[in-house]
DNA sequence: GCCACGTTTCGGCCGACCCCGAAACGAAAC
DNA sequence: GTTTCGTTTCGGGGTCGGCCGAAACGTGGC
């Protein structure tokens, strides 16, 4: 084998010990259309069956019971056991995070929907809808245009919440700064939308934002679905509070 | 959590037309321990030639370079024939930066390095190296740390640079504020240094410090690897700049 | 022109793994 | 208890893709 001794970049250190094995691990949980298409319906952030999963990817039960397995030894999904269903979800706000950035270099969508029922159900999405934990869409874009408008994010410098932004969280949301800095997760990060192709706010911040708007009912889930929607008096109150004009969210 | 209560997705539209087997096709690309060894080896920014990644993955001249077609086909990498050579590089910053977010998620190195020089080259990478185009290791970290202490970068409500921070770029260093807002770059990011566990300042900001750092030879790269070290010029500099006392990195 | 050498193409071998259906398991419903 | 149904395990078939060596290609050096 004279390839391995032939001139190498010899100073170039060890090849990593086995970082790449482990890379090429993860990567390859991901590198299954199936898997792929369990962990993107995953990413809505909320727990699905084993069973809903298998109709969803067109596959056997059997083959998805398989390929939970693997995802969840693999660390990147979570599951929990109740009656005869397995729950499964994504296992933390990393892992929605390593899906978004990965999602971001595909190309995009080619295909334009099709069929009444899909261009209803690709029109809701696009309006707003959740991105794991936090709001995406349309409207998830405008809260974070309104905010940024306002001074409350700083998406000039990179994208963080400014001082302002932290007291506005304290006073209208009821969100103080200890909470926004809840272990290692970032506060304030942006969160390439494959709708608008623009930023939104995601991180600890971006979550707070939802549960809460959620929680007040400025906010409500429409269908079964990830998509959402503005209610008449969330409208009003985002007025309120940020000077944002979304008729056209409702 | 109510939301996991939930009947058949039925209503949950069409499984998201073929984005899945396009995540899947990405993420094949890095499901291969010799592929994602090159593209780890060209994290370091530089270009490799084919037979420099065949020795450093130690794999037959051959299987090396249908890895790097697979790889810059599908996107990953590019390319440049120069005479009988074949250059490769990472295609873009977003791809470190997709390799970055990956690395993030694997298990901390359990192996300690073996012999001398091994320990040797591991202790120059952890004091100081490239990761990409921006500066990593304990003097990456360094660097960001008396920044953020300055003033010059907000860590607290995400990752930013302020006010301040574009113009100390401008004064110190030179690059105003129109070239740190290049293309849709993001001008500041965190990325996280595998060494430190810590994060360090890439982005635009980041490429352009690393950059101009090299230039004035306050730092210099050691070896022909990616390891970098301060000088005696530069650590008086960056002590006049930024108050950074880093004797323990020259 | 001829050789050296980095790279590529091709054929062949082999292991990994994705799919399914059949059967078993276990919890809930009746 | 029996049935129903979601899930899991297992075996088998087929494909995909990794690896190599041998030979061809093409550039640069002599």
């Amino acid at each position: 084998m004279d390839y391995m001794t032939t001139r190498a970049p010899s100073s170039v250190s060890a090849p990593a010990p086995d970082h790449s094995s482990e890379l090429a691990r993860l990567a390859g949980l991901l590198a299954d259309r199936t898997r792929a298409a369990f962990c993107l319906a995953l990413l809505d952030g909320r727990a699905w069956t084993a069973g809903e999963l298998a109709a969803y990817a067109r596959v056997a039960p059997s083959s998805a019971s398989e390929h939970l397995t693997r995802l969840t030894e693999g660390g990147l999904l979570v599951q929990r056991r109740q009656g005869r269903h397995r729950y499964v979800q994504l296992a933390s706000p990393r892992v929605a995070e390593l899906l978004e950035v990965l999602t971001a270099h595909l190309e995009p969508p080619a295909a334009p929907p099709r069929g009444l029922r899909a261009v209803n159900a690709s029109a809701a999405l696009a309006r707003g809808r959740t991105c794991y934990d936090h709001l995406a869409g349309r409207l998830g874009v405008a809260l974070t245009d309104a905010m940024t408008e306002r001074g409350l994010l700083d998406q000039d410098g990179g994208f963080a919440l400014t001082g302002t932004g932290r007291t506005w969280f304290a006073d209208a949301l009821g969100t103080d700064a200890a909470a926004l800095r809840a272990g290692r997760r970032p506060t304030a990060r942006g969160c390439l939308d494959w709708t608008e192709r623009r930023q939104h706010l995601a991180g600890v911040a971006g979550a707070r934002l939802c549960a809460e708007l959620l929680e007040r009912a400025w906010v409500r889930r429409v269908g079964s679905g990830r998509a959402v929607r503005l209610t008449t008096t969330g409208a009003g109150a985002l007025r309120d509070l940020l000077g944002l004009e979304a008729e056209a969210l409702l």
